[in-house]
DNA sequence: TGTACATCAGTGAACGCGCGTTCACTGATGTAC
DNA sequence: TGTACATCAGTGAACGCGCGTTCACTGATGTAC
């Protein structure tokens, strides 16, 4: 059969948002292309029609997970949407509980340091565009000191967030997100 | 043959100090059982000798991890070593470059969320013990204020070191452990 | 003291299975003449 | 207008491979009689 005009763009945005929301729910090594596939309602060889690799998949759904993080912080900025209701947000039991469409970092950042030059060269592209675009959400301090906190406020998130992830006792999961909005909120708010 | 009194024991401490190594540096999913039983200069079929599973391993090998890194916490504290000696040697450029000899928590966590509530449990029971023995190194403030403290510093490191070691660009890399040590000295130091 | 048997850490081949990847093929539509 | 061929997203079976796990077997030593 043919397709519509326009038809592949979609099928492989699909693809992407099925193994987006797989990689960060599971990790990158346990999720199988053959189960990406049939969730997309796809068989296995039509996988190549829209990817080289596996390896070529994970670098395009970084990228396009971590652009659409940034595009939300590009708007917040616009909006003049605080720094400190990021925070919360991300601090939240909700993102906890929801990894799969959740902060990419958080879910995949130790994986991400064991892959190729190619993927961690996406990754490090995106990751220092984030850390500016917080820096300019900050209030107080010279462009360096924003820089500093920005960088100190996105190692607390996402550290945080894993151990509550990883812990499995619900009051210390919850006692480590409200400490780390309380010590990320305080940074943001400084002079 | 007959081996050793002592020798099993032995045998076995050597496949969970190979295990351990391998699965920080590579992470849990990505290293192999029978990659496991030849580094340790053994074949596959000893392995089940000494561990009913893989997930038998990965618990052990948690625990181990988690309890020598408690007990160095340990003797930090009897020895009145600093908190702030702690934190340099955690964000710095070796550690970084060396997971496989480095802290399970910051290799794993990501990976422990994901795995059963046994292994969940052994990490979550040694995390636990770690924020109150790094609350206790803390020299000013209410226990509460010191153990927030703590949580805080622990989030910090954590994604820290993760973040320094995913990005694929040494001066960010560098940039980000500094950051992170300035920050959490000063949380610990703060009155 | 000599012999038969028990012990048990480790061997190495095999199990079924899912992995990433390849490829001959399908079939609806577009294009050329 | 009708026919022959090109296009191409997707199918589905198969590839070799490594996975976690099982199991009959080995062989040096200890123990019982």
């Amino acid at each position: 059969m043919r397709y519509d005009k326009g038809h592949k763009d979609e099928t492989r945005r699909h693809i992407l948002d099925v193994a987006s929301a797989k990689f960060r729910e599971s990790g990158i090594a346990a999720v199988g292309l053959a189960g990406i596939m049939s969730e997309a309602g796809l068989t296995n060889g039509a996988f190549y029609t829209h990817f080289a690799s596996k390896e070529d998949l994970v670098r395009e759904v970084l990228t396009d997970a971590l652009t659409r993080r940034e595009e939300r912080h590009e708007a917040n900025l616009e909006n003049g949407v605080a720094l400190e209701t990021t925070i919360r947000d991300y601090l939240s039991a909700r993102h906890r509980d929801r990894a799969g469409t959740g902060c990419p970092t958080a879910a995949l950042v130790a994986e991400i340091a064991r892959h190729p030059k190619a993927t961690r060269d996406a990754f490090t592209g995106k990751v220092a565009d984030i850390i500016v675009l917080m820096a300019e959400q900050i209030r107080h301090g010279s462009a360096k000191d924003r820089r500093r906190k920005a960088i100190t406020i996105y190692s607390i998130m996402v550290g945080a967030l894993q151990l509550a992830r990883a812990v499995n006792d619900k009051q210390l999961s919850d006692e480590i997100l409200e400490n780390a909005v309380d010590a990320a909120v305080t940074i943001a708010s400084q002079r």
